[in-house]
DNA sequence: ATTATACATTATAATCATTCTAAACTGTTG
DNA sequence: CAACAGTTTAGAATGATTATAATGTATAAT
């Protein structure tokens, strides 16, 4: 089966129209080696790189939201300036590189299970996320 | 020495100018007890409602972040929407209540210290913030 | 005390990411 | 093929934050 073929059951099996644009951006994000970290600048960036047609800037931004709706793609908080994506959906923490403003995925060993003695009551807890800050290592810190 | 005097000290010691705008906006935010989080417009709130003389929007980003900058607060990073401060700078993490947008700090006794295996070459580690999302129990997810 | 000067405050405008709108377009179903 | 719901689109609107430039104020020198 086509890599195209496939993101076209992906998108009709969770309800969403396999268009065109939509298809596009599922190449763009997922026909990747490694998981992906992107803003919305980013991913127009590379869009409009691999496809001469462009795609209208609120549809890339529809179709993110759509996709992290579906479960296809997971929000990452890092600051207020920015909206960080990832593509690797599953449980797993990271580190964000002060210097080149990427992130780095940190792998289910690297960091020994969080142990949370306390509990909010009537709540339940939806997500643990650890954010690792690095920088370089010879920097003035101001 | 009265509280006023104090904020007075403060700012000057940090190479700040105690203007009345600065010891008002100390009041607000260092005067109490607990932990204060906030967002800009939690703090324009609290500022209207103590003090009948208003203080410019512009004059209270400004302080904020000089009052980051010094040291004085902390940026809490949520999601992309809003930013939150911290009156707690020393190292700690944090429950975000889904429901109610509130922030709850994490003693150092409620989580075990995090061990981190891995290491980025050249990169030091300037900080492990971990934020704990947690909803009502009995709410569905969709 | 007065003055000079650098630092602060202010209202308003500008910016920038994101969301909204409503018209045109397209995939799907019968 | 027709009908309809879902999608895309350009451009406008929004809303948080930052820049601007004129006015005001704390501080240090006179």
């Amino acid at each position: 089966m086509s890599k195209n073929a496939k993101f076209v059951e992906k998108l009709r099996e969770t309800g969403l129209r396999p268009t065109k644009q939509r298809v596009k951006i599922c190449k763009v994000l997922f026909d990747r080696e490694k998981t992906f970290h992107f803003t919305i600048n980013d991913l127009v960036k590379r869009i409009s790189e691999e496809f001469n047609e462009k795609i209208s800037l609120a549809t890339i931004y529809n179709t993110v939201h759509a996709f992290e709706k579906k479960g296809y793609l997971k929000e990452i908080s890092i600051n207020s300036d920015k909206s960080y994506f990832d593509t690797n959906t599953s449980v797993h923490h990271h580190f964000y590189d002060e210097d080149t403003h990427k992130l780095i995925d940190c792998n289910e060993n690297d960091i020994e299970s969080i142990n949370i003695k306390k509990n909010i009551t009537g709540k339940k807890i939806n997500s643990v996320e650890v954010l690792i800050r690095v920088a370089s290592d010879n920097q003035n810190q101001n």
